[in-house]
DNA sequence: TATTTAATGTACATATATGGACAAAATAAA
DNA sequence: TTTATTTTGTCCATATATGTACATTAAATA
């Protein structure tokens, strides 16, 4: 089986996400991320193939652990004023929790690469437009359930919350008081008629 | 008075401004500006102090410029919901023509820099918070002049005001259809109850 | 023309950054 | 113990990046 690897796989992804997380993929060299997880380039490029690789691992890690999750492991019927109020609610408490103020590292990434990476820009685009299509899937439940005027163009109300959710992910950032999130979040969640009161 | 410059300040300044603005503080090392400008590193240095000061100087050409300005320029007395509804029409025309996609830059120094660069990290924060504050002051406003209802919070009407266009700024690096945005923001503007009707 | 002044060009020392080549080391299996 | 396998450590060549030092150049002024 070889000589046996210095350093544990799956440790290393999520010590690289939290780097890039919170410096960003430009600003986390090889170099720098080698010598965070005690190996040489080497053994970097043996394990891992490329940096961009790497990142998109860590970014498949983040997801896991991110508040926006829910929204993509909720199943048809249901409620989703609900799971709107309730995955907002979360991210805010995750965002102002955060005590390095780090924000999203898609929405990081997605500021940083879109537009301007010839590789990771496409990818981060395809995580923004996978989530507002997720988003517009299930303001269609909620049509189909009831929840939700059949009246609404649920493109643009999708294109909203999408809008609401990055805005809190780089408001985040300078607002770090949970309150003050989620009350911004919780207008705005009302106007677009998708808060329903938590118990 | 001494050997004449090479360059123009001005048209030098609004270069870096360009240049950061595509690829961030970060990937705009020294070296790359200078070769842009077509000038060396040693008159760089000569010229701008440091590419702080240089960034900071761009961020303030950049405000010029940018469609947030008339938040700024209004006077007492301005009919608000009008000034907001122009305002974030002119923002979703302003980043849907950029052929570029850069976003704002503001908004991209504050997901690249806030709670990580030393200097430059409250330097964003401040922006940030000024607009804020502006936002609040013109919502102040509109309550005097009757045209916003007294009884709201109106630091948290701010905030869901910056949300939004903080939301727009990232938003509208992957979403690149003016309609599209627009109508995002103005289904949000409209919950707010701060969209008037354009004529 | 000589002097003053300010920008420029070259050089230096040092650190970071990339990615591959190749030998050495450490384990499992024959 | 030998062999096969895989990771590791070292070396290489090259490019980027920073900030300063100092001589040179080019203009305005006396």
């Amino acid at each position: 089986m070889g000589r046996p690897s210095k350093f544990n796989r799956d440790d290393a992804i999520e010590t690289v996400m939290n780097h890039i997380w919170q410096n960003g993929y430009g600003a986390s060299s090889v170099k720098l991320l080698s010598e965070k997880l005690g190996i040489t380039r080497s053994s970097f490029y043996n394990a891992f193939e490329s940096r961009e690789s790497l990142y998109r691992d860590a970014l498949a890690l983040y997801f896991l652990q991110s508040p926006d999750i829910a929204l993509d492991e909720a199943e048809r019927g249901v409620p989703v004023k609900r799971l709107f109020t309730e995955t907002f609610r979360a991210a805010c408490k995750a965002r102002a929790g955060d005590k390095l103020g780090r924000g999203c590292m898609v929405i990081n990434g997605v500021a940083e690469l879109c537009n301007e990476h010839e590789d990771l820009g496409p990818v981060m685009e395809g995580l923004v437009l996978g989530s507002l299509a997720r988003i517009e899937q299930l303001l269609e439940w909620g049509v189909e359930q009831g929840e939700i005027d059949p009246g609404q163009d649920l493109r643009v109300l999708a294109l909203a919350l999408q809008n609401l959710l990055m805005g809190l992910n780089i408001m985040c950032k300078v607002v770090r008081d949970e309150r003050d999130l989620w009350n911004a979040v919780k207008t705005t969640l009302i106007g677009l008629k998708m808060y329903e009161e938590l118990n």
